[in-house]
DNA sequence: CTCTGTGAGTTGAACGGTCAATCAAGATCA
DNA sequence: TGATCTTGATTGACCGTTCAACTCACAGAG
């Protein structure tokens, strides 16, 4: 197995959950693009991260706002405020550096998108719909500019990048396992067929087309049609599942 | 207007258009990924075509299979066998590029894309299905590597090209009107209140998730069951609609 | 029919800038 | 003292782009 850099102190890469928990309740910003978080980077770097995790950071927000081959390595150092050599000394490769930013991504799946809906909501299949809206919010705070980190770098790296292509299919099974479980809980609301693990990878399909769509047309209205027909097809498997007699409601 | 470069000469692209109406019926090649069409670029560059067409039909090979940031300019002149001079002759610039190729795109959509399937099958709904098994042959043709090529450049450049974004949406929105066009005939099988524009969507949203995942994980699966999944939706709607003592059936 | 001017198209070296990556030297801390 | 980390100038390759020189088909003049 390759280094890739994963020397990781101790404790570190915090600040990116908290930054994304307070997004997660806040309203969305009106009006002029203010203080949406695009255009200018990060020019006060956290000074208690240490530089291995503002790297990270960096190059994290860097890859989803400009993409990877877009993103030079002293923009990434100017906005972690650190120097070339710091870089290397962490990561071997530029491309080291994202496959740690892929690693982050996996290990805040948990703790930052799937935990905060799971505490909010009991219903497993409003969890899953929790879950969506959080990315229907990420939209609306981005002004539709930012939608899954993941599905961004699928597009643009798996075919070329085998080993981050690896990590991407990693990010995507780890998410759609949050979605089965919530499925599995709903069993009973599903018809006795249903391929709950296809159902969940649907589930996946729908949020990253939406995600895209609403990105190209910059409205969200793509987006939350789709989460709608989606939302149908839910209701259609639960009046298809034996037991309907206890039937499901929402709202 | 700005200009773009668009004083293509009379008659040029339509060697895309053969290839892959050639690919269109042909079986995939199996085994050792000898004849798939990726790797090195066309080093013999197809002397009929003019220096513009060649240029176009370059960069749509490359952005295609590298992104469009990841390809540089040179690669697509050796490609091309064309010169530096040649190429910006033709266009202002590298983007102006991208543009021309995606208005290749934009024209090739009916006569590649969509009017082989309607030629081959009358079905309404299934002219649908037969556009997405499009995809899958060409997701299958390129062992998972390519699928949608909008798709790509969407994610990769709608945020930050605001007229690469404007072209990536009017594609999105012709594949989507051939759609409505289908559900519109198909109006019968639908519920009343259904809305066909919405649904349309639907579709493009299930096809580019659909193919996302299958390019992360190399496999035609999750796009096979997305489709699949939508199909089960479509029976759906079908059941709920008025007319359906008369009731569809396919295969 | 030749001569000549015109301009679209081509050539490829060269430009300034940025790319990812290197490394020797210095700082910090155990 | 030695290991760990930081500094930042430096590297050569490549980036997108420019441009002066050139080819050549063709149109109008003689």
């Amino acid at each position: 197995m390759p280094d890739r850099g994963k020397n990781k102190p101790d404790s570190d890469r915090f600040d990116f959950a908290e930054k994304l928990e307070a997004n997660d309740e806040s309203p969305p910003p009106k009006g002029s693009a203010g203080s949406v978080p695009n255009g200018s980077e990060l020019d006060h770097p956290d000074p208690i991260l240490d530089t291995r995790a503002r790297l990270v950071e960096a190059a994290r927000d860097l890859f989803l706002r400009q993409g990877y081959h877009n993103t030079g390595v002293k923009q990434i150092l100017r906005a972690a405020g650190a120097n070339s050599g710091s870089l290397y000394h962490y990561f071997p490769t530029k491309e080291d550096l994202l496959l740690a930013v892929l690693d982050f991504y996996a290990d805040m799946l948990w703790p930052l998108v799937i935990a905060p809906v799971f505490d909010r909501v009991s219903d497993p299949i409003e969890r899953i719909f929790g879950i969506l809206d959080g990315y229907r919010r990420m939209l609306q705070f981005t002004t539709c500019a930012q939608g899954c980190p993941i599905g961004n770098l699928a597009l643009e790296l798996s075919d070329t990048h085998d080993n981050v292509r690896g990590l991407i299919a990693l990010n995507f099974t780890n998410w759609k396992k949050a979605i089965e479980q919530c499925l599995d809980e709903a069993a009973d609301c599903l018809p006795d067929d249903c391929d709950r693990a296809q159902l969940a990878s649907f589930v996946l399909t729908i949020m990253e087309g939406g995600v895209m769509q609403a990105r190209a047309y910059k409205t969200l209205e793509p987006f939350e049609s789709a989460v709608a027909m989606l939302r149908d097809y839910f209701d259609h498997l639960n009046e298809q599942s034996s037991g309907w007699s206890a039937a499901r409601k929402h709202d």
